[in-house]
DNA sequence: GATGAATGAGCATTCATTCAT
DNA sequence: CATGAATGAATGCTCATTCAT
């Protein structure tokens, strides 16, 4: 295997069962079975392989997720339960991965790779905003905040992820998809009378 | 002003700007013009100071949101308006506080403190819980899993007031309340007809 | 005896041994019978330590010297060799603080302490300029640059002193006060024919 | 250029800028252009570059200075200045190699070094001994111990080097040449009467 | 001659914590 | 309650050097 990619594998185990301040790059050379200089000579330093591990995973889940968002459905309800599919999927496909992007409080990375993560939240943030925005001028969806919106799909489908990471089930994520997509379509269909 | 209350004020401010293992104690005390030994007076350990903050925050949180939940109202529709009205009032009066809470992922407590947290959110998890069951019985909301039910109060909520507090505007968050009380109580009405 | 000044003390002797960059801290700490937690608590970095030898020695030096060019003397001459068995009665005196401050290269302090030393330099040579104000007024000393006057006063008797130090035998460089002196006292005095 | 020649003019810069322990091979090949393999198949360690420098470099000093000294003279006092000339004029041309040479400290090269370096030294210092002998048996100079001659010879000029080195001006520092060489030639004429 | 991956000893420095006063 | 000296384990990182290709 790859010095590289080995590096990265190890790290990824460790920096998630211990934490990323709590793991010792000693520990991750070790358990690679990588001496010192090597693991500086593939990353500059501490932050760098960190960086490195959440930027790839996170460009990775983000296309994935951008994918779906821009292959075409005729209904919006599909595309909804598309979305929320395509997350709990990857959680369960991607568990350490998942840990380490979406559980743990991200360390502070340096000014670079701030920038390469706001970039990449943009796009898909945007992406999301483009995938509104046909079902809700068809007046199939509901109008309301983009914010809001956006805070629905992602926020409770990551809710029910976090908590399924603490105790991984296989096929017990996925099986909410049908209940959580139902509930979000209802939560942006039309409503009649609203209340007060 | 109280040292132990000075130490646990510095503290949050420096946890919250540096992350809880990337500030030094040496950092708070000077802050906080409190000498070393002063210090481990009033806290035993950096972890005792952490985690004191934490705990009496969360609490204190949870609290309010639990008398919210037991105050008996006539409609579910207000009641869940209720509970996103808190959460976001909350964050808004306490911005320090919460990014500690929310924001930052926490550090690796000892296991006496984990199972403290453990026991208040599964305090309020059960308030929840109960604050559910009768609606639902009377056929005011919509029967889904447990999980899904809290994921999106939960989930929506907290994405929304994370996202507000990278770049916190007074007020702007407590005006999402309406939008997305009314997406969360469409998304709890009962179906007519589920698509597919 | 002083945490400080033993600290003090230890480093010179290993600095002088080794070099400043080859010498370890842990050399420094262990010789010195101190834990390194000590060691930083009164130097906060290797350059620290290193600076405040250097400076306070050299402060040392000049300060001497000073006060000998200040006291008035009847006849030049006699300042001259006042000064070269200064300088040699010095270096005799404190070995390896020469050492540590003639000999070496100095290492690259940091800009504060350069600046700190400009100035103790700066001082010192002001304090020739104006020893040599007097006697070249009244006609005791031929008039020359200033440069090459301090050069040939200080850089004469700091080779001798040099040399010495690669093999110190007592007595043996206050020996060469005389001798210098008469030298230089010649080198200052009137010339009546120059060549060319 | 020759990869070889690059990696002495590419190391001299960086010893001379942040001296040569600070300076890391690293930092030379990059600059350089050069493999790290390269660099070490030409130079078998740091110090055999570093050394091969400053041998290269201080033979090629003296070896000039020796014929300057060998080249026969009528007049001791035009011997004093052609050295002193001869020593300005290649400060001047040699800048960077003279800093290397003459200012900093010297590290602490391995014995062979030591010894070429200690050699070196003493054919100089033997050959202003002889240059010295003739005119003091003439009665053209003065006798004074060796030592204190040598000092006066090199420690002036050396001085008024290094203070030019430390903000070369062109020109400025030969224009020193004609009062430093007086003055020496002051300090070793016959003197009448000494004082005391 | 050239390249760059691999090595591992070594170092300054940090930091929570203890303890005598 | 308060102070600051003392402690020492732990860590990220540097750097000269080797070696296979």
């Amino acid at each position: 295997m790859d010095t590289r990619s080995n590096l990265l594998a190890t790290a990824l185990t460790a920096f998630v069962e211990r934490g990323y301040d709590a793991t010792t790059l000693q520990t991750i050379r070790e358990q690679a079975g990588i001496s010192n200089g090597s693991l500086f000579h593939f990353f500059r330093s501490k932050e760098a392989l960190g960086a490195a591990l959440y930027l790839e995973g996170i460009l990775k889940y983000q296309q994935g997720l951008i994918e779906v968002l821009e292959k075409p459905c005729e209904e919006a309800a599909l595309g909804i339960k598309a979305m929320v599919r395509y997350h709990f999927l990857w959680v369960e496909s991607n568990v350490e991965l998942s840990r380490y992007l979406f559980e743990r409080g991200r360390p502070d990375w340096g000014p670079d790779h701030i920038e390469a993560i706001r970039l990449a939240n943009a796009r898909t943030y945007r992406a999301i905003e483009n995938w509104l925005t046909d079902p809700v001028r068809a007046g199939q969806l509901r109008q309301q905040p983009l914010a809001v919106a956006v805070a629905l799909l992602q926020g409770a489908t990551l809710a029910l992820s976090r908590a399924w990471l603490e105790a991984p089930t296989p096929g017990k994520l996925v099986r909410h998809t049908n209940p959580l997509a139902e509930s979000l379509w209802a939560a942006f269909q039309l409503v009649q009378e609203t209340e007060k």
